[in-house]
DNA sequence: GTGAAAATGGAATAAATTTTCCAAAACGCT
DNA sequence: AGCGTTTTGGAAAATTTATTCCATTTTCAC
């Protein structure tokens, strides 16, 4: 057997296995070989967004070698170890738009079927709410929330659940907040009141009530805290502090799972900052 | 100047700049356009990973619009667009347990450490949910709400969030519902007529007014479904189909993720049994 | 409705990236 | 030094990916 033999039938799948057949493997490589180990080793986080060429050049062999480098660990080629780099930078996401949209157009999914895809879906967007989540801005929206005399939480549609969830914490927490309703448009101009702060929800598509009472509010030099989905949100114009859930819009089933956990972090902190 | 035009000569050259450019621009997009600035927007962390192919499928779109999109952006195609990312992709995986414990070192009681908690109360509610769900009462209940007239759905206090959501998702299948507020105890009785439902939902300590309603439908032989978090709940007694949550509370307050996950996983199911 | 302008989708083309292959070089052993 | 084996580099082939182009559809003003 020589180095040059596939010493494994496996490829790692991990990165942590990457690492580990990397550290295994690399010893006892001819010269060029182990040249792009080492550059590899040092550039871990850059095969993802790296070409075949780019990384041979910055390891200084051709081409050949590093992909002869990456057959030896396992993988068919460069590709294949690129993928499991691509994968591991928003895992599971790829799969995902999928299979709702498989949901979408089937429908004919058993009930525990649907129940076991809104708990997957719910779980990804979780995690993917950790990985995205501003600090800043959430500091900022605390920060702007707590110094408010009364907290006007709007949000309509699918947004309401989050709004009435955030209304009831505030209430259990003895915070001064109102919770606006679609009824009765002319109610907003008398509510904000000087020293007030307004707290607006939407998700696309996003309801008008929500972004005029918003409007409303910035006119009147209030601050604005936004909670919405994408940066392009017609909130971002109005808002001192914008959060940003990514929970993909699926028609009406969305998981609000992401968005409730930011609500009640949020609603939590100020309470806490309050005293 | 239409919205084909490149409407503006530079291109962003900031990862700042392109969040600014994509809000600015996305309002007065033609369609497909639009669906490629909110995709985008979404999976901006993706484009550093993803081919046109990949982003445009995510989008709905096909390539040659993406392709266009990036155009109007200022970019002469989709690689110079993809360069900004892919040269400022920092090291560093947003890794969700990593990343979750960045959160939480901020120290106990910030914003960050508390959405941490929250998250991950959500996460572990949520598979909890997966393992325990009960299909033959999942199933019963499908089978209850699809043949009803009408669905009375009442949930107050916490639960009020995920009977308001239900609401939402029943009204958008065009599903006869109807949400009962707390408020104007007498109603009950004259809403529900014969061959309605009643979708309960409470969590200790249970409200009586939900309890008082499904009791009432009980004795009028209406089916009654409970949404709740004991078996041992009073809605158990009257209840023809009993499904339990499994939700973690983190401090006084419970994150609702499994709860809205079964949810809607029963509002969909009845939506499509009912054709 | 009618027609002009805008938007769209898909197929054709161009460009890039990858992978393979093999002749040449280096190596190790006697 | 000679010989078989391992390693190497480069160029050609295959594949994937990006981009352009234009016929068709849609939209909108009149």
């Amino acid at each position: 057997m020589t180095a040059l033999d596939a010493e494994n039938l496996t490829a790692p799948a991990t990165i942590e296995e990457f690492r580990e057949r990397l550290a295994a493997i690399t010893e006892g490589l001819p010269r060029r070989l182990r040249q792009c180990a080492d550059h590899i080793a040092a550039n871990i986080d850059r095969i993802a967004v790296s070409t075949v060429a780019e990384l041979a050049a910055g390891a200084d062999v051709p081409p050949s070698a590093l992909m002869r480098f990456c057959q030896i660990l396992g993988y068919s080629g460069f590709s294949e170890m690129q993928k499991l780099f691509r994968d591991a930078y928003s895992p599971g996401f790829p799969d995902y738009s999928t299979r709702l949209q498989n949901l979408k157009d089937g429908g004919t999914g058993t009930p525990s079927a649907l129940l076991a895809e809104f708990i997957e879906a719910g779980r990804l967007s979780l995690e993917a709410l950790a990985k995205s989540a501003d600090e800043a801005a959430l500091a900022q929206a605390v920060t702007l929330l707590s110094a408010a005399d009364t907290i006007h939480v709007i949000g309509l549609r699918r947004a309401f659940p989050v709004a009435a969830y955030l209304a009831y914490v505030f209430d259990k927490m003895s915070i001064p907040a109102m919770l606006h309703e679609g009824t009765g448009k002319l109610d907003h101009r008398h509510a904000l009141r000087p020293g007030d702060a307004v707290l607006a929800i939407t998700f696309a598509p996003y309801s008008e009530e929500t972004i005029a009472l918003a409007q409303d509010a910035r006119a009147r030099g209030l601050p604005v805290v936004a909670l919405t989905d994408r940066i392009t949100s017609p909130l971002a114009r109005t808002s001192d502090a914008i959060l940003t859930v990514p929970e993909v819009d699926f028609g009406a089933f969305r998981s609000l799972s992401a968005s409730l956990a930011l609500a009640i972090a949020l609603a939590v902190a100020v309470g806490s900052a309050r005293g």
